[in-house]
DNA sequence: CGGACAAGCTGA
DNA sequence: CAGCTTGTCCGG
């Protein structure tokens, strides 16, 4: 033991329930670095845990209780980003361990490798790059649509240059997924980019490597001088943790950005609700916009009698010509979702769908009436159409679907599902089955939307612009080597003046978001006011607390509760003024109360 | 969170 | 009353 001089350092543990930093004695043969942010490991309570350290020692231990920090586990986040994960941890109703860890490396990382040289880089010399670049010098979060199929590398490259020419320090992109991260990064390097992928270049990004390409984590990117930030595909959920806490990646993204002064940019083919309050798209460039739509074409099953299979005639033809145009591969993929199905019903007289006249949602039927899941507002059983008073409930018939398709088309078809590898297709030239889809199979000559009148009409708020973002993505599996060389997206819908069908063959879903945002308005849901659901035994009491404290409760199913309150500052104060009950409770900020 | 310890339950 | 389960406390 040194005595008195000896180093004390206040650390954050992974035991998240602790709730406060302790106080832990540095020994003198200490190796690693001591930092903010370094990773430690400590006893506790006759445990060995992880923790952080977050600054000097409070002095609040007394010297006889006072424990040694026991060994280095190497590097950490940044200074900046643990105050980044303190503040989220109080946004989304967090653990500052939480974030921090996912702020952290995987393994233990010691030593810092040297960044490559930078060469200059240019801006593209095209609509795209240009656009890049002015996003990167606006000073405020912008979001910035573009075609859901237009290749954004220029827009990419003209950010990098921007950004960079601005400030000197590290480009972070945030993909949705892994495999997208690769494929940037690698698109990148052959431009002349030094970029890594966070996933397993966590030292590189530490060290402040120049580019650093990565999924919602990133956001947390250890790079210890920020130039900017840029988000693709910014509709994407995976951009949003599932479990608790619900942290969302933009608006890390937003607050970082904010604070060091960086530029932050969203770039989607269809905004969210919550990406459309948040800017008004000054930049949009209808033509280049349009462009990056895929060509659709409508199938109209308004008079198709459902008993007579799935396929339109239009499709069969359609599905034929793409064979003929795609000699390899899976040139065919059909979508019918069947999770979260909607009931339909339709006038026996004049097959007019029954809808809800405050919202459009498809209304089920109660005892006298029909009933909107929505917004609860009921009509008496006649048909808004011809004053029919007989409905018929259209029934899918999914089980024969592959092999109906197969004995359309003639050849080897395949039902994709979550677990199917790309081994497991085989020779499948056509392919049915979920959305999961379009995360499965890349290139497809003709994609089709089997039901799109399920998913539009489904109860759920968004889900007229989730779909919408859908028929963008399907549009990415159509796209051919050249840019003239586009296949088709096949919607089959009894709904052909749909303002989803219209912005989809248009290219311009600012109709269909601005309806979203107002349909979100008048129910005062997310994102125009804020919201967190709670679960768990702990719920009620939780949400009494928060009532004490002037949020607004309103009962859910199950025994969950939704908090609302006008800002998201005014929910995340609440709940962290509230506390934590004795039971159990999982708070969910953010989530989407259905 | 999870170890320590206390209080409660059970069966011979 | 040993042996086990369940509950509550607390960490520097």
């Amino acid at each position: 033991m040194s005595g008195d001089d000896q180093r004390i350092v206040s650390v954050i543990t992974e035991v998240g329930a602790l709730g406060r930093p302790l106080d832990y004695a540095v020994p003198d043969a200490f190796r690693g670095p001591l930092e903010l942010g370094s990773r430690v490991r400590i006893p506790l309570h006759g445990r060995s845990v992880e923790g952080w350290v977050v600054g000097p020692g409070t002095g609040e231990a007394a010297p006889s209780t006072l424990r040694m920090v026991s060994k280095s586990m190497g590097f950490g986040p940044p200074a900046d980003v643990v105050d980044l994960c303190h503040w989220a941890a109080w946004r989304w109703a967090g653990t500052d361990a939480r974030f921090l860890s996912s702020a952290s490396p995987g393994i233990n990382v010691t030593a810092l490798p040297r960044c490559g040289s930078i060469t200059p880089i240019l801006v593209p010399d095209s609509a795209l790059g240009l656009l890049g670049s002015t996003l990167a010098t606006t000073p405020h979060p912008v979001v910035e649509r573009v075609g859901p199929v237009t290749d954004p590398l220029d827009l990419v490259l003209g950010f990098i240059a921007g950004a960079r020419a601005a400030h000197e320090g590290s480009v972070v992109v945030l993909v949705p997924g892994l495999g997208y991260a690769g494929r940037l990064t690698r698109r990148l390097a052959q431009r002349g980019v030094p970029a890594v992928a966070l996933a397993d270049a966590w030292d590189a990004a530490r060290a402040g490597w120049p580019v650093v390409v990565g999924t919602r984590t990133a956001a947390l990117a250890p790079v210890p001088d920020l130039a900017g930030m840029l988000v693709l595909d910014a509709e994407d959920d995976r951009f949003r943790s599932e479990s608790a806490p619900t942290w969302s990646a933009i608006d890390l993204a937003i607050e970082r950005c904010g604070r060091s002064g960086r530029p932050v940019a969203m770039v989607t083919g269809c905004p969210t609700a919550s990406l459309a309050v948040l800017d008004d798209q000054r930049f949009v460039d209808r033509s280049l916009e349009q462009d990056g739509w895929p060509r659709v074409i409508i199938a109209d099953r308004t008079n198709a009698d459902p008993r007579t299979g799935w396929f339109s005639e239009e499709m069969a033809r359609l599905g034929a010509a793409a064979l003929e145009e795609q000699v390899d591969g899976v040139a065919v993929a059909c979508i019918l979702n069947r999770t979260g199905r909607a009931k339909l019903l339709a006038c026996r007289r004049c097959s007019e769908l029954a809808r809800c006249g405050a919202c459009s949602a498809a209304v089920a039927l109660g005892d006298e009436e029909l009933v909107c899941p929505r917004c609860a507002v009921t009509r008496p059983i006649i048909c808004s159409g011809c004053g029919a008073t007989a409905m018929k409930r259209l029934r899918p018939g999914t089980a024969q679907l592959a092999e109906e398709l197969a004995g359309l088309l003639g050849v080897p078809t395949a039902e994709v599902t979550a677990a199917t590898t790309p081994a497991a297709l085989g020779g499948a030239r056509a392919v049915v089955g979920t959305e999961a889809i379009l995360h499965r199979i890349r290139r497809a000559r003709l994609v089709a939307f089997l039901d799109l009148d399920s998913q539009l009409l489904s109860a759920r708020p968004g889900a007229e612009l989730s779909t919408l973002a859908l028929i963008g993505r399907a549009g990415r599996l159509t796209r051919g080597r050249g840019d003239d060389d586009s296949g088709t997206v096949v919607l089959q819908t009894r709904l052909v003046d749909h303002p989803v069908v219209t912005a989809a063959v248009q290219g311009d879903p600012s109709s269909v978001v601005a309806a979203d945002l107002d349909l979100r308005r008048v129910l005062g849901l997310p994102p125009v006011r804020s919201a967190a659901v709670l679960k768990g035994p702990g719920a009620a009491a939780l949400s009494a607390a928060a009532m004490e404290l002037g949020i607004e409760q309103r009962p859910l199913g199950d025994g969950r509760i939704a908090l609302l309150a006008d800002t998201a500052t005014l929910l995340a104060d609440a709940l962290q003024a509230a506390g934590r009950p004795k039971d159990r409770v999982i708070v969910a900020v953010d989530a989407e109360i259905a």
